[in-house]
DNA sequence: CCGTATCCTTAACGATACTG
DNA sequence: CAGTATCGTTAAGGATACGG
């Protein structure tokens, strides 16, 4: 990983394929997007992104804070308050996936109607 | 999912979390990529994504294909010819896809250094 | 309140043999 | 050539109880 010898998706050992999941992954898109739109406190952002559960979003918080895109502010206060915002990094990734996922959301209609014709086909 | 009921990927059984994960997924990502550079037979594509099974890629391609995002032409030769290209939704989702995986690919120094310092925390 | 540790179930995945 | 079918293994994921 250097000038020389780029980070390449494509091949199948280089680590930029770790960070892809992480960050790509079911919980991680969530994550980051949701942080996107400013910090939350754990219990808020388990909220914010229905459906995950403590084990996963813990997991998927440490990989993205491992990776440089996530800040953890600890508060040692009573009870415990931790605050999880984005690095200038996480906010660049966090716009992308967003790019990626109005996409989608745009054209559901249309992914659904594809979906249809397709089952219709294969199934009927 | 129309327009009084728009996607939102951060509700629970939302049809576009789905989509997001046939797109977003470890062979998704890679096979949207690697086709918005040009249409590819299916052993041509399995060697540009390094490591990928033909189970994974076969049912990926089929994934996508239900999704309106690519298209499979097939032609009744002898042996077999099959193609494989983007459609105009498919092909603007790569856009995107790509425009993240160059942000990862170009952060690589800077994301591996924040994974050694997390680790020689965590770890020592 | 913020998680981690544990257990358990399910689903993803890879290898490979085989067919049109 | 382009897959599908099958099998065995591994890893992901959810529930929840408990610790800091």
């Amino acid at each position: 990983m250097t000038a020389r010898d780029p980070a390449d998706v494509f091949t199948r050992d280089c680590p930029s394929r770790a960070t892809v999941e992480n960050v790509s992954g079911k919980w991680g898109i969530l994550a980051l997007v949701a942080l996107h739109e400013g910090a939350f406190r754990f219990s808020a952002l388990r909220r914010r992104v229905d459906g995950v559960s403590e084990r996963m979003l813990s997991q998927t918080l440490h990989a993205l804070e491992r990776d440089g895109l996530v800040i953890r502010d600890v508060r040692s206060t009573i009870p415990p308050h931790v605050e999880y915002s984005l690095t200038t990094l996480g906010s660049d990734m966090a716009k992308r996936l967003k790019a990626m996922i109005d996409l989608i959301e745009g054209s559901m209609e249309e992914i659904l109607e594809a979906r249809r014709e397709y089952d219709s086909r294969a199934g009927g």
